[in-house]
DNA sequence: TATTGTTATACTCTATAACTATA
DNA sequence: TATAGTTATAGAGTATAACAATA
């Protein structure tokens, strides 16, 4: 017979890997409608509370590889939500930087973000999300430190 | 200033996310090791756990286009792993079949899977684990009724 | 007519490698 | 030499639509 820390893991994993893909299913879809893949809100968001970023580094935190990083901007700039501005003291430095247009387009999206995850949490009360939090901000960063 | 609401359904969309990517990261490495994707493994998973399955109903239950289900089946049955047999009642019907060898390779990774689960989900104990269970049950079936 | 599965095709996203230009 | 970004190319995985066989 199984044990109960096999019975109790499988479950958790389950049930994790299903609430995310609702949650994710859900947030996807919002983008779509709005016309972004995740990898592009994800480069908009970072650009809007973070401010400008050379590619590289942008490139690194949403882990993506240069060349496909020259790809994603590139569809973001088309759109004139972002563009590409010469660093002044490294001439092989390009950042990446919001517009005007990325600004209120943004502005207006993410305050809908977070409205869509206040109701897609509403399930749970303030003291029950604490202890979601709580304990996946645990099992995350335990994670990190396995040799996977 | 951002209500209290808006801010947990915020950071515990941010912790989930980051702990799902994190394990998907891990399982998905030891699924290629084994020379599968994780759509390939969920097939075989169904096939190993609830017996041979129509091809329609495979891509329902993994959520594919019918013609990207012959594209999976058919990488399986090429590594032996599964193999096509001809429903007798109703001749436009194909069922997919786990094959011996497909049996023996699962019953092999299954349970290694099921351990680097039990590594993974460590960082919790058992009334840990039983708590975010709930919670995650609770969540995931809330978001099945919101109609985005 | 409706359904099952296949084929052919195209698209999106990502990675890799070779390249240019800087440092 | 090493780094930043671009270009060209390829590949995986998925979707769509047209199709043949069967119900």
């Amino acid at each position: 017979m199984k044990s109960e820390e096999l019975t109790q893991s499988l479950k958790l994993f389950i049930v994790l890997s299903r609430a995310n893909k609702a949650i994710h299913e859900c947030t996807t879809q919002f983008f779509q409608a709005k016309g972004l893949n995740p990898t592009e809100f994800a480069v908009l968001e970072l650009l809007f509370h973070k401010g400008s970023q050379p590619l590289q580094k942008i490139g690194n935190k949403i882990l993506l590889a240069s060349g496909s990083i020259t790809y994603v901007i590139d569809k973001l700039e088309k759109r004139g939500f972002i563009h590409r501005v010469n660093c002044p003291t490294d001439r092989r430095v390009t950042f990446a930087e919001i517009t005007a247009e990325g600004e209120e387009f943004m502005s207006e999206l993410f305050p809908e973000h977070e409205n869509q995850l206040v109701d897609i949490m509403k399930a749970l009360d303030s003291d029950e999300k604490d202890q979601a939090i709580h304990l996946l901000k645990k099992l995350g960063l335990s994670i990190k430190d396995l040799s996977y």
